[in-house]
Order: structure tokens, then sequence, then C-alpha cells
DNA sequence: AACGCGGGGCG
DNA sequence: CGCCCAGCGTT
């Protein structure tokens, strides 16, 4: 790690104003009320990647469905999927379930009680097992997650690439003198909600800094130079034809099973095709049949992820062709399809059709 | 160590 | 439009 000149060294100077700063600034959110170890692991899976203020609903409603792991473990992962419906990385539901059950059956019920043991279980790595051993056990591992990194990058002129595991690790190491001589839950949230409200990643408060004097970035002029981000991949592009195939009440849905975005989720049979083909718009070859496309399609729309650029049509296939014998969808009832997770793009199409009832 | 994984909000 | 967010599992 390339350490610029040191500017501040991080000492109990650090500390101490960190936690007056905290003590002035503090916010208080749902899952800090109690000490609860159950809510605080919703609430930090529920976190991961993810901004306070997108997160707190779906916490909220995820732990009036599930206030105790007892009741998460004995769930179905669709009703666990359809809680965390538009989250996004729908793998940390996955694992939250698995989780819930391993220790509901494994361990008697009862989480690990240390950092190590944390580390173990499915969905949590050194942040979240940082920060559950910290805020519910007052356990002394600091955390190093987006905020911090950025923070003390900036602090100290850290030029490391901000996603390596190596520049966390490294962080992490400078921090444990620190944590290990204060209150660690206290000290971690300090740390977190300073990086997000003050060293904000755009429009940093560096006027009300009390850091200002000391930090490496303010004084070089490179706060928006660091911390230092490898050039992203560029975006692959995807051609994706969704199609509706309807019997009265029932839709055609398959559970997308492979490991691919959306896994586990439901969607309506799918065609992936070329750009060319796509743009084409006319026949639909599909497994074993071919469908002559005439009207307009009932919904267009291009679905940005974070790696993969999405073109997403959908179109209403005519009752006189059948569905694909060689797939493996099902026949469910708009009832069913109220308890089902499907990707944005496809609620967002289904609550609109549903609630005209204009589908058909 | 590198890569894939969502969706929303911001400038 | 590009960037970032209380990261993690897999390869």
């Amino acid at each position: 790690m390339i350490i610029c000149p040191f500017f501040m060294q991080l000492d109990k100077g650090f500390t101490y104003q960190l936690l007056e700063w905290y003590k002035k600034n503090k916010r208080t959110l749902p899952w800090q009320k109690d000490k609860n170890v159950y809510k605080i692991w919703i609430s930090e899976i529920i976190l991961q990647q993810t901004r306070v203020e997108q997160g707190t609903p779906y916490y909220t409603r995820f732990i009036n469905r599930f206030p105790s792991l007892n009741l998460l473990a004995k769930a179905s992962l669709d009703e666990v999927l359809k809680l965390w419906e538009g989250l996004g990385y729908y793998s940390r539901a996955r694992n939250l379930h698995f989780t819930a059950k391993y220790i509901f059956n494994e361990l008697n019920g009862e989480f690990p009680r240390d950092y190590e043991g944390l580390l173990m279980l499915k969905g949590i790595g050194p942040y979240s097992a940082a920060a559950i051993a910290g805020f519910a056990y007052n356990l002394p591992h600091p955390v190093v997650d987006g905020n911090v990194v950025r923070f003390i990058a900036r602090l100290l002129g850290i030029y490391s690439d901000k996603n390596a595991s190596k520049t966390h690790t490294e962080i992490r190491k400078l921090l444990t003198p620190l944590i290990e001589d204060t209150s660690p839950s206290a000290f971690n949230q300090a740390l977190m909600d300073y990086g997000s409200l003050v060293c904000a990643p755009k429009n940093a408060k560096c006027l009300e800094c009390v850091f200002q004097e000391e930090c490496y970035a303010f004084n070089s002029n490179k706060v928006y130079q660091l911390p230092i981000k490898k050039n992203a991949k560029k975006k692959n592009e995807r051609y994706l034809t969704f199609m509706i195939w309807r019997r009265g009440d029932m839709f055609a849905l398959e559970k997308r099973d492979d490991k691919e975005i959306w896994k586990s989720l439901y969607q309506f049979p799918l065609l992936q095709t070329s750009r060319e083909q796509f743009e084409s718009k006319k026949t639909l070859d599909y497994e074993d049949v071919k469908i002559e496309v005439d009207g307009p399609f009932v919904f267009e729309t291009k679905h940005i992820l974070s790696h993969q650029k999405l073109f997403i049509r959908i179109v209403r296939i005519p009752q006189s062709i059948e569905p694909p014998k060689n797939k493996s969808w099902k026949w469910k009832s708009t009832e069913e399809i109220k308890d089902l997770a499907f990707p944005v793009v496809l609620k967002k199409y289904i609550e609109q059709e549903l609630k005209g009832n204009n589908i058909d």
C-alpha cells in the first residue's frame, strides 16, 4: 500500500475527535435501538452495497414479518425473496435464508459469539462479521466498508485500489489499535457515519471537517481524486424478449435457476437473441415454436444493471400458439403471482397490467 | 486477484 | 450518462 506523506497520525487524538463529532451528530437508525444480534445481522446484510435510505424500509418490513431467527428459518425461500424484491443482489436473500436454517438446525438457534465464528457463516464477510461483533457484542473489530475506505484514503493519502482486498486489510490493520482502546460500537458507527455524512463521495463537507488541517487530500487538493478506483469494465449489452402466454387467469412462468442475474426469481419465458435478431422484430424463434410478430410490443425498455445493459421487450403471444414443450415453465394464477418475486423490470410491468386489468 | 451480482439516486 | 452505495461468494 502506498501512503503519501503522513499529514495525519492515526492515534488517540484521531479517535477523540471522531467520537466528539459523533456525540454531536449521532443518528439513530431502527436496528440500533437494541442489541439484538438477529436484527443487527439482518440490517447488515440488507445494507451491503445498499444506501441506508434504500434499505431502511426493507428492514422494517423484514423484521415485521420475521421478528426472530426461528420464524425466518421456517419460511420458504420464495417468501424471503418476495420481501427482498427490488433490493437487488438476491444472493444475499438466499444466503440469509440458508444461514437462518443453519443456525436454527445446527447451532441450536444460537449465533456464534465471536468474529471468527460469524465470519464462517454464509453471507457474512469481513465487514459484516466486524459490524455484528461490534454492535451486538461490543468486540473490537474495525469495520472497513466503502465509506471508511474513502475517508481513510483521503485522510492519509492512500493510493491503493479502493476495492482490492489488500487495501481493506491494510486499513483494518491501521484501525485495529485504535478500536481496541475505545468503545467498539461507537467507534465503528462513528467511522462509517463520518465517511457517509462528511467525507462523502461528492460534495464532501471539507469546510466542516474536523480533520481538515491534517487531511492529505484536502491539503493537496485531491479530495475527488481519492480513493483510487480501477477502471470499470464495459457493460455487456443483452437483448431479452419476454413472452406472455396466458390461458384465462393463468400465466406461463419459469424460475431462473442458472448462475446468472436474478437467480431464483421468476420470469415470463425468455428469449435471448443477438442485437440483429432483436432489431429485426419479425420472427421469434423460441425452442420448438416460431412466432410471427405483428402488432406493437406490449412494453419496451432499457434496464441498466451495474455490469450489464439490458434491452428488454415484452410481447403477448396469440392464443393459437402453445408454449414450448421442452422448457420448464409452469402455469401460475394471478393470485399465486402476487406472492412471487420478479426482477424490478417485470414487477413494474405486472403491477401496471394487473392494476389496469388489461393483460390480454 | 478478478469477476459477477441490482437497483436507486446523485451530479 | 457515470459513479457510488454499511460486500460477498466463486473461480
